[in-house]
RNA sequence: GCCCCCAUAGCUCAGGGGAUAGAGCGUCUGCCUCCGGAGCAGAAGGCCGCAGGUUCAAAUCCUGCUGGGGGCACCA
């Protein structure tokens, strides 16, 4: 039996409890909820009802419990219910009623876990977005890891999700490093505001390699090639990055297309501006177009369009946000750097302005600093440390896990040596080392006879079995908080635990017979828990974009 | 000056209003005759930064302080 549908039969009873307190109000689905206790020795689920409608109906908490205490215990699976501490009903349950899920788990296999709580929503979702001028860097690494488990857990929740990475391909930076490329082309020394670093005589070698002739061109088509090919290549460099890092997008969006004019001669970057006029947000003062931001709460009116005529970055951020709504995405999240964080109100403002809610339609996360240490520095690409460094020093799956498994609000200083440890101080491989675990007690399962014909689940009756049931029933609870939240590390901390109490059952009860002992149903009962808990396990790791081995 | 984030065990950090605040590490004590000891059991260790407020109930929500981290452009 799940909270939901044991929640479902228990409202009849506070609804009637209600009225014959002489209460009027209607109980939803949302005021009868259950939780897990804390306290095991509380039972498998509590309800705080009496306590929250003690008071408006003038009664005390544990009278009003104790009404509802004969009809809970007649619903079948229910094997106990108890008035404790200020209120709370503490609900225990039959092993048959709370372990019947197991089956199921199994047989959902990679589907359970997946839960209707943002269904019918459609949201974009944008993260790392880098300038293609240079190699992904640990901060773009932990947002690539956030937002692509973000991702994940909000289309396990139902929602229908666009990941979204915004090619910053326009702008002054792209001829600052298009002039980089050929000043190393032809052996000139980098220009000034141009961009350092080895990568970039890399990428000039690759560059002369496509285009011979490129040195025999006038110096601004050369400048042009350089630019260009360099762009295309350093864009290929960070897709190929992101994809052995696991983190996928749905559209790579070139801001560049924004700056086309379409058939009729009007790029969306201009049409973008006369939308927000329209709106009645745009004014011009000293030669220059101004959105009137301040009116939505950002501390300073922002330029759109430069008194020389050139569109500031804020248009493109204007024609974007448009144009998402334009693809059906009512609801926006964008992932920024703590770096980036003034940019939230001006993005709010923009939604407003643009005649959204800013509260309701745009979202704007932020991530603080992760730092590494004893990580060294690229030698490539100067100063920084670089995402195919760190996850050829530690690993795809220590670096998604131990970036996903706290939150994004902050700093996290990461420890490389914990990281490479194959033991328990190091989480993912507690982890992985428990689903390794499910596969090995299987095989050996099999190998001595004990198959999953039977499956009686009132045999599952030790502690650690109730305990590890309980943890595998909140598990799309949690991814659908998760979701909610935008807090993938909660998937992270419920693995943990749900790791612990697999290994504490694995202690406890034998899925193989002892020596000689004949098989039972118990055995053939329990390889059903283990192999739930190895789908639990599985699909948990892969909201987390971690690999879930069979064997280590 | 203005804005954002943080403050919980010796350390690194979980705890989206609930009961006795948790985990790992570190310290101390145990468990390998059989499914992987890459594991498990136990002990010690806390004015949850300070002060108010809201609530039946606050580490959690609100306000103010203190201390730390980050950020402010007709750059992108």
């Amino acid at each position: 039996m799940t909270p939901a549908e044991l929640a479902a039969a228990i409202r009849p009873f506070v609804a009637d409890a209600v009225s014959r307190h002489g209460g009027t109000m209607t109980v939803t689905a949302d005021d009868v909820t259950l939780e897990r206790p804390k306290n095991r020795d509380h039972g498998d689920w509590a309800l705080n009802i009496a306590m929250k409608l003690a008071g408006p109906l003038g009664v005390s908490p544990r009278d009003f419990a104790a009404g509802l205490v004969p009809g809970i215990t007649a619903i079948p699976g229910v094997a106990g219910v108890e008035i404790a501490g200020p209120g709370f009903i503490n609900i225990r349950l039959d092993a048959a009623a709370a372990g019947a899920l197991v089956k199921t788990i199994v047989e959902q296999g990679g589907r359970y876990g997946s839960n209707d709580a943002l269904s019918g929503e459609a949201i974009n979702l944008e993260f790392v977005s880098a300038n293609p001028t240079g190699p992904l860097h640990i901060g773009h690494t932990r947002w690539a890891a956030l937002g692509d488990s973000i991702a994940r857990v909000l289309t396990a929740s139902g929602a229908r999700v666009l990941s979204e990475f915004y090619i910053n391909d326009a702008g002054n930076q792209m001829d600052n490093f298009g002039a980089s490329v050929y000043a190393a082309v032809v052996g000139e020394p980098t220009p000034e505001d141009g961009y350092p670093g080895a990568y970039i005589a890399e990428l000039a070698d690759r560059v002369l390699e496509r285009h011979p002739d490129i040195v025999d061109l006038p110096r601004d088509d050369a400048m042009a090639v350089a630019r260009e090919t360099g762009y295309l290549l350093q864009l290929e460099e960070i897709q190929n990055s992101l994809e052995k890092f696991n983190v996928h997008f749905d559209v790579w969006f070139s801001e560049r297309t924004l700056h086309e004019p379409d058939e009729s001669g009007v790029s969306k970057i201009k049409s973008a501006v006369e939308r927000l006029r329209e709106q009645g947000h745009v004014f011009d003062e000293d030669g220059a177009v101004w959105v009137r931001t301040t009116k939505f709460g950002d501390d300073k009116d922002r330029v759109i369009r430069r008194s020389n005529g050139v569109y500031t970055y804020f248009a493109s951020d204007a024609a974007y946000y448009l144009d998402k709504g334009d693809r059906g995405f009512a609801h926006k999240i964008y992932l920024l750097g703590a770096d980036h964080h003034g940019y939230v109100h001006r993005l709010k403002a923009l939604a407003g302005a643009a005649g959204d809610d800013p509260e309701a339609d745009i979202e704007v996360l932020i991530g603080q600093l992760v730092s590494i240490n004893g990580a060294r520095l690229s030698k490539r690409a100067g100063n920084v440390i670089e995402l195919n460094d760190l996850r050829e020093w530690l690993g795809t799956d220590a670096l998604r896990y131990s970036l996903g498994r706290y939150p994004a609000d902050s700093p996290l200083t990461l420890d490389p040596e914990l990281l490479k440890k194959r033991t328990n101080d190091n989480p993912v491989f507690y982890v992985q080392y428990a689903h390794a675990r499910t596969h090995q007690v299987a095989r050996n399962a099999v190998a001595s006879g004990v198959d999953g014909t039977v499956f009686e689940p009132e045999l599952l009756t030790h502690e650690t079995e109730n305990n590890l049931i309980g943890l595998l029933t909140e598990f799309p609870r949690i991814v659908a908080q998760s979701a909610q939240l935008r807090e993938p590390h909660r998937i992270a901390r419920y693995l943990e635990e749900l790791a612990g109490a697999y290994h504490r059952w694995y202690d406890n009860c034998r899925v193989s017979p002892l020596g000689d002992d004949p098989i039972t149903d118990i055995h053939r009962t329990r390889l059903w828990l283990n192999d739930a808990t190895g789908t639990v396990l599985r699909n948990g790791l892969d909201l987390l974009g971690v690999s879930a081995p069979e064997r280590m």
